[in-house]
DNA sequence: TGTACATCAGTGAACGCGCGTTCACTGATGTAC
DNA sequence: TGTACATCAGTGAACGCGCGTTCACTGATGTAC
């Protein structure tokens, strides 16, 4: 399912490959994997969660898959690529998540704000070693342009949002703004839950709460 | 003048610190070093900087300091006791800013919120390695009480500032949430600065505006 | 002022480690005839 | 249906590397007499 969404290009396979994987149910133990990739973008994520994006190691994740370290250089170019892996679907995810739960709300009203909000914060405290990877390229140099294009079609989707609430159809300058003020806030929101800085936990009210504060402050409901 | 603040245990030594350094002057190259521990900090702050905090080495400070790579051993425990020194020496430093460039302004008055919100920026941006290291405690388990402390006694501060701006003396609740949602927004803009999430300088408007916008939203100015 | 000595900040060599990546290889698979 | 062969996903051993930390040591310094 995952894969569906991050290969997008192999969907077209995905008949083979769960013919594949039942095969592999029946005559177990075989030299081929059969789905060595996806499961080495597993173990990828579950390091990144477990250890941080900076102490994710191949050979870690290799020995969780069960397989030489030489192994995922039939997949990937490189270790970086192994993360750009993942943060690129955890991007997907986010935004898929954003999708849903901004769904059920009107259009115009503050509830879409702050379901894009609470889906933030939400996700940052669930995967947090996924959700720096995605927002951290900190001098590395080696950025992702794919990464950076969808955080922009994100923070697009916000400005639009932000809009809506005004009664717009197209994006003002002052929605740029404001809804540059709501990406600060829930981004700020979501590292300081993740690293702990609010001691023993020192938020003085609940997320929802905080949430709806904030949006009541910054955009109007519609009409 | 940096170890004054930093290793407040040894400022009554200032002095013969300096004649040293002076004599050192004079006589070169010394098998005694004289000052090298404020000068593994001041590369261990540098590298930080250059290559960020997950890729300080201590081997690489020894290097950059001229030294044998058991040298710091003599001052310091081990490579988390050198990060945890520039860690809480940035900490103070960033305190003393915040109190340097509130006091020009009344109490009471939102021209202090904001002040703290552009130091709280500015140090970021301008030494984001040491940034992270005082606020991303990722995992590493080693948590440093002392960091905690100055962190907790800052935040207190912002709340007593916007306890102030509603001409209370004492904080009550409603502080608490503000300067919380206060604290959030800079530290997500914060983050977003130096992430370059805003790629190609996506911020849409400046610091100040944006600063000054906030506070507006957030906090009244007293009486 | 000169000498003996304790102190301690430095050396440099060594350790064991885990890492990312490469290489020639091997064995399973799918396909053409 | 059976055989020959190309493909390719895996192996396992090896590489060079830089790391954090330790150890016995050495040489400069300050102090007591």
């Amino acid at each position: 399912m995952l894969e569906t969404l991050t290969l997008t290009s192999i969907t077209f396979s995905e008949k083979d490959w769960i013919m594949k994987n039942v095969k592999e149910q029946t005559t177990r133990k075989r030299y081929h994997h059969g789905d060595l990739r996806s499961q080495l973008i597993d173990a990828t994520r579950a390091l990144v969660e477990e250890r941080g994006p900076d102490n994710f190691s191949v050979s870690e994740a290799c020995r969780r898959a069960g397989v030489s370290t030489a192994a995922p250089y039939k997949h990937f170019k490189d270790k970086a690529e192994m993360l750009r892996e993942v943060a690129v679907d955890g991007m997907v995810r986010q935004s898929e998540q954003m999708l849903a739960e901004v769904a059920p709300h009107p259009d115009g009203s503050r509830a879409r704000i702050i379901a894009l909000g609470r889906v933030y914060v939400r996700f940052a405290t669930t995967e947090p070693g996924v959700f720096r990877l995605m927002f951290t390229w900190s001098g590395d140099g080696e950025e992702d342009e794919n990464l950076h294009a969808l955080g922009d079609s994100k923070f697009e989707f916000v400005q639009m949002e932000v809009a809506k609430c005004h009664g717009r159809t197209t994006i003002a300058q002052e929605d740029r703004e404001k809804a540059f003020m709501l990406w600060s806030f829930v981004h700020g929101l979501s590292f300081l839950s993740i690293d702990g800085a609010l001691s023993d936990n020192k938020m003085p009210t609940d997320l929802e709460t905080v949430l709806a504060e904030i949006a009541k402050r910054i955009v109007p409901e519609a009409r």
